[in-house]
DNA sequence: TGTACATCAGTGAACGCGCGTTCACTGATGTAC
DNA sequence: TGTACATCAGTGAACGCGCGTTCACTGATGTAC
């Protein structure tokens, strides 16, 4: 099923999978092209026939995690189902959960420095896993009075920063040394506080 | 009234302005230490008379950035004065307003990757901004009813999730290609959302 | 089935570069007499 | 005021290193006959 190549089997994905583990490790801007390849047990020289370049490689890896990214979110979505709230939660936990699992390809897709313009495959990959949350936060907000409802894009950009800031500042070993609470409960908690704010959620818990 | 020194007068704070504004162009980890002495007009071995080397200066940058940071936190802060709920919300501007006027010292503070236990002074100014921020919170908590009232330093992990989140996505260049709102508003907002979520502030505004 | 050939993934050596760091030094500044 | 000396900030050359990238090549694989 899988297109065996010539000496290696599959390389190009090997490549990939050698570089979103150095990102994990020492960050977008510490990871060596040359490390990827001897990871993958090839010459840095090997590399050139799958990429154009170290760029083209983080540009490979990005895109797959929003791939992975926006399938899960999506997932989590569920078209809206059960009821919007529920959905809303779901999406925001896989947010979390993604972080967490991939933070290679976290880190390749917002940390890595690379505009998310940087070719017409990844503009179209991040507009997709923007749209996921984009359309959970608008089912959502349905349920708010339209003279108080914001835009359900700045909706999402809230949930947006609060994640990523959770993520960045909690979900590594950031300020303080380590966590104050885990970011599982911080991200779940200040949502639900931001949701009743908008009224989504009754006064009290 | 500067201690001026022998031949280029005050090389010690050249250089950390010098890397301030690397950092800012390129990132903590793209920065040279050897760009930055060419750019403060000296050789690069004239680093080692003042720091010990590459991460010792990023580590003055952050802590010169901390101070900052706390400094403008306090004073917006102003000890909880005229109201809690006031003094609070020009605290939240002030990390934006700090984030935007300092990007190098903020890189240094919190994309570096230097342990904020790296030195006794380093871990001492982290410990001032955080306490700063956590104050405002518990004085704004005091207003909440006891059983409902969050504790005050998750309520500001929180607040400094939701900032720092705005700042990485949408003070600098990110998702979308740009923001879909100014990050001054979308903080506003989005702290506004969240205080009326806890009942600080009426149901609509 | 066997042979000749074309393809092209990966090699290995080399490149130029900028990096952080070291070291013996030099020469301007400050101080003692 | 003038001279001799001590200090020490900054120099300049050198180092070893790992990086991304290039290039002519080789040799395993797949294909045509």
């Amino acid at each position: 099923m899988t297109k065996r190549g010539y000496h290696h089997g599959n390389l190009r994905q090997a490549l990939v999978d050698a570089a979103l583990k150095l990102i994990e490790e020492k960050g977008p801007t510490g990871f060596a092209l040359s490390e990827a390849a001897k990871n993958a047990g090839v010459t840095p020289a090997a590399v050139y026939r799958h990429f154009e370049g170290r760029e083209d490689l983080i540009i490979e890896a990005a895109l797959q995690g929003h791939a992975i990214f926006a399938d899960r979110m999506e997932a989590a979505f569920n078209n809206g189902q059960p009821t919007a709230l529920e959905a809303f939660s779901a999406t925001g936990r896989a947010y979390l959960d993604f972080a967490r699992r991939h933070p290679g390809h976290y880190m390749a897709m917002f940390e890595s420095g690379v505009s998310s313009q940087a070719t017409p495959e990844l503009a179209a990959a991040v507009a997709r896993s923007s749209g996921v949350l984009e359309r959970a936060a608008a089912a959502l907000s349905e349920h708010i009075a339209p003279e108080k409802r914001p835009p359900p894009s700045m909706f999402s950009a809230h949930i947006w920063a609060m994640s990523h800031g959770v993520v960045e500042l909690y979900a590594r070993g950031r300020p303080g040394g380590r966590a104050p609470f885990p970011p599982e409960d911080l991200l779940e908690t200040g949502i639900g506080i931001y949701l009743r704010g908008l009224g989504l959620l009754p006064p009290d818990t």
